[in-house]
DNA sequence: CGTCCTACCTGGAGGC
DNA sequence: TGCCTCCAGGTAGGAC
């Protein structure tokens, strides 16, 4: 499952092995990967050179140069980029053009200088890419140069990891919000990139039960959960960063990433790291939860 | 508006 | 062996 490490050690790849091409074409194998871009992808990308590569939590993007577009005009002032989130599944493959077609395969982008394809593979497809308009974020953040972002992202928080992430801001804005502590960390509009695992590993750091209310954290308390954050991301992308090395993108969360570093989540019954105590798992969100009973005690106005 | 919930999707695992 | 159910979970969009 890619979360925000997974999705850095991408946008590496991307950066390494696209930055600088220029797209030759562009192939959808699934109307569901563009969603309502379908019959568009081709041409919109046909031509093009994709200038570097950047993110913002969990999403991806592409920036494209302005070949074959009017340069200057009204709204192309920002320019556009081409978009990709990974959903649950999906993977950014740079492959050779005649290795065998993938089973999951949905877009094909082919380039101008006869290298390698940038496959956009995805099982459960619930990842798209798409070219979107690059644009200011959304609640304007004070000071300094803004960096655009794709329209689809424009309401999207900053990550953790970028310079524009305010952890003041963050508390205030925690505090007053009326939910558990892990539906809040997992708020994208809130603070981007962390997801059910991460959030999990980063709550039993800060020694937090999930459904802890948000109002009622101290900034102390908060402050800890924003440096477990960081701490379990940042070790979490370190391992993942070092095995690329080659001529493939990686993104299958299944494989041998940060599983060994993993204190609680899917540890069910396993002893916890810290105090021996086995490993719950709750239901929470249709989904799970895990935590250690002892060192993350049920708040008594624990929140659903 | 803020908060919460469900649908979307596929394939591997486990029960019988 | 095959059929069934459960499970994984990010996000859009709708309910309240």
């Amino acid at each position: 499952m890619p979360e925000l490490p997974e999705v850095e050690v991408v946008r590496r790849g991307l950066e390494r092995w696209v930055s600088g091409r220029t797209i030759a074409s562009a192939e959808v194998l699934h109307p569901r990967a563009v969603r309502r871009n379908a019959g568009e992808l081709a041409d919109q990308l046909k031509g093009r050179e994709i200038r570097s590569a950047e993110r913002r939590g969990k999403y991806l993007w592409l920036p494209l140069g302005d070949e074959g577009v009017e340069p200057g005009g009204p709204e192309g002032e920002a320019g556009e980029a081409l978009l990709a989130h990974l959903g649950m599944s999906g993977q950014l493959l740079v492959i050779e053009p005649d290795a065998p077609l993938e089973k999951h395969l949905r877009v094909r982008i082919g380039f101008a200088d006869g290298g390698p394809d940038l496959r956009f593979v995805d099982q459960r497809t619930f990842g798209h890419l798409l070219v979107a308009p690059l644009t200011a974020p959304e609640p304007p953040s004070r000071g300094g140069r803004v960096r655009p972002v794709p329209e689809p992202v424009a309401h999207i928080a900053p990550d953790p990891f970028e310079d524009v992430f305010d952890d003041a801001e963050f508390a205030a804005r925690l505090r007053r919000r009326h939910t558990g502590i892990k539906r809040a960390l997992l708020d994208q509009s809130l603070i981007s990139g962390v997801g059910n695992i991460y959030a999990d590993e980063a709550l039993w750091r800060a020694r937090l039960h999930w459904a802890r209310p948000t109002e009622s954290l101290p900034t102390k308390k908060i402050t800890e959960l924003l440096a477990a954050a960081r701490a379990v991301m940042s070790e979490a992308l370190n391992e993942g960063g070092t095995s690329f090395d080659s001529l493939y993108v990686n993104v299958n969360g299944e494989s041998g990433y940060f599983d060994r570093s993993l204190a609680v989540y899917g540890r069910r019954d396993e002893p916890c790291r810290r105090c021996g105590t086995p490993i719950r798992r709750e239901a929470f969100m249709n989904r799970s939860s895990y935590s250690c009973p002892r060192c993350q005690p049920r708040p008594r106005d624990a929140r659903p």
